[in-house]
DNA sequence: ATTACTAAAATACGAGTAG
DNA sequence: TCTACTCGTATTTTAGTAA
């Protein structure tokens, strides 16, 4: 990703590219990048050809979005802003729980993890996972946890097959302390995998549905 | 200002060189730009010459740190990115009151911009304004209004000298209405003028160095 | 080890212009 | 009007290398 594909991005951004198609001529592009006509035209080309943007050119006007890939990439860069600007060493993540697929609970028996989370956390986690999704600004705020360096989880092989990579972030929800799990090796997702010594749905008296707050350690 | 400018005034910053000079070799900075040495050290020196940052090459090892000219450029970035993804129609802005110079008093009585104030916000202010500086996460607040368009305030001639335009918020302080007045035409300041139908300063019982927090309409 | 010069290669740019 | 092509020029990049 070019710098200057970047600022291009965030230009169509501010136009409101971002939720909406948007429009506006190339060369009018060209001026607020401080380009010519030819070269706003080929940055659209390419933004497009990458998959950061969607363009729909009907009839003279030209309607112009950014795919989930494009605001990614922005929300990226958001997050690399908040680390240098807002440093700060607490973040408050809230989102709702989701149901889980049960597959936490098969991860999280894998000794592999296991002794790496006793190990690095300093308690051994109760077998099973809530996943908290997260939308709007705590998207953000989960970007600057996926830049942060974490408590790292190394992969392993176990039974003929690869257990990927993990970082973690010590975290509080309420006054039962957690963990935040991000994989390592995985593409974007709204949804992060919380663990903690104890069942935090029997605990808490969760339910799926519900709007959790947590304050999570950089 | 290029794209990969910011680009890597940015790296710097993630490093440290907001606060304090922070060392590293051009190859490395090289590799963390995705480029080669020959150009990380070519960004330096641009940077450089151009003020944005500082060197002391002493010995073997490289300090460098964001100058203030370099710390602006990215506040503006982070504001932008704070317009895109927090669209908010309000903004808290909160400062200290800091001793005026009398200043504000002198352009608060020429007709010219009485007038405007009085159109535009629908009520003639007080003969005076409150001087509200601003620091650390507020100096970036202070980037979204400069970059948000606001209420106009055209310029001027009066008695055979301009009168520079200025755009406005109207604000809150309390239960108070005011407003934020941002000059057009002035060089970076962390400090904003308030105004306000009443004499904020008696009504609200405010002396120099009050802690005070206001809601900005955007 | 470094940084940074020179020169050649690669890339980006915009004028002209077609569709 | 508009977008986007070609193509000559300008800029940027990097390899090689000096200090």
């Amino acid at each position: 990703m070019k710098p200057h594909h970047i600022t291009a991005l965030k230009h169509i951004a501010m136009l409101g590219g971002v939720k909406e198609h948007v429009s506006f001529s190339s060369a009018t592009f060209g001026s607020m990048l401080g380009v010519s006509q030819q070269s706003a035209s080929k940055r659209l080309l390419d933004l497009t050809r990458e998959g950061f943007i969607s363009r729909n050119i009907v009839a003279r006007r030209e309607q112009v979005k950014l795919t989930t890939k494009g605001v990614e990439v922005l929300r990226r860069e958001f997050a690399d802003y908040k680390i240098i600007f807002e440093a700060a060493k607490e973040l408050t993540l809230t989102g709702v729980l989701a149901s889980g697929l049960g597959e936490g609970a098969f991860y999280m028996r894998q000794r592999g993890y296991k002794e790496q989370f006793a190990r690095r956390l300093g308690y051994e986690p109760y077998e099973g996972t809530l996943n908290l999704r997260c939308s709007g600004k705590d998207l953000a705020n989960l970007e600057v946890l996926r830049q942060a360096e974490g408590i790292q989880i190394d992969e392993f092989r176990s039974g003929g097959r690869m257990f990927g990579g993990a970082k973690c972030f010590r975290a509080r929800m309420g006054s039962v302390d957690c963990a935040v799990i991000i994989p390592l090796r995985s593409h974007y997702s709204d949804t992060v995998e919380l663990i903690s010594k104890f069942n935090l749905r029997t605990r808490l008296g969760l339910s799926d549905g519900d709007s959790l707050e947590l304050s999570v350690l950089l």
